[in-house]
DNA sequence: GTATGAACACACTGTTCATAA
DNA sequence: TTATGAACAGTGTGTTCATAC
């Protein structure tokens, strides 16, 4: 569960929602997902570093939500990687269930200071 | 200049859009803007502490926005306050339309997430 | 060079402590 | 009690270092 303190969501919750997203989708591993994000975000100038990436997946599978197994990645050279899928539908549903009004309350904050400050 | 790194637009920063625009309405003191921003944000649960606050005044009056004079408040007590001013106008101004573009951007990242995550 | 991970360091912010009228 | 301010502490995140292929 995000639930950020009481500003807005955190970064790395903001990570996550995407991550589980993604890993639905069928990506599965750190530097892949780091290159989703970027390519998402490169418009807004967010581009998060790796360790952010990592820790990121270290907590959705400690809480639970994903599995992680290392796997041998065929190519010009053998590569280790570490691949993700989701362990558990249900909870990673609720997540982003709730990952969603921490995002609708931070709009709504937002558009509050606009409204409020620039008539 | 607020500027936040590559995310979300900090809480101070946010607050600080707050303070100058209600020193410009005339509002002066700590606990008086405090106040003002938990009537504002109520509904949202948010309710930055006192110290918030003052690091933020503190700042602005250092960075040049403000001007700090300490004032006895009559009343059933004689209290003294710290009353600020908007010393300048122009590089206040300035702030907030720096801040107007970190909010736009906030709520454009925050809307993108809705999207890209929730169908 | 790609991929993963941990360690370190700094910035942001909430809690607590101190002082004054 | 209201008002101000500083000190302290926890957390979040960027940078760097380490290891492996």
């Amino acid at each position: 569960m995000p639930r950020e303190g009481t500003f807005l969501i955190k970064q790395k919750a903001f990570i996550k929602v995407y991550l589980l997203s993604q890993i639905e989708k069928g990506r599965s591993y750190g530097l892949q997902l780091q290159d989703d994000l970027y390519a998402a975000f490169r418009s807004f100038g967010l581009e998060p570093n790796h360790s952010e990436i990592y820790r990121s997946l270290h907590e959705l599978t400690e809480e639970g939500y994903l599995t992680r197994r290392k796997v041998r990645k065929e190519g010009a050279k053998y590569q280790e990687i570490a691949v993700y899928t989701i362990k558990d539908p249900e909870k990673a549903k609720a997540y982003k269930a709730q990952a969603k009004m921490d995002l609708e309350r931070g709009v709504g904050l937002l558009q509050k200071a606009l409204h409020d400050n620039f008539w």
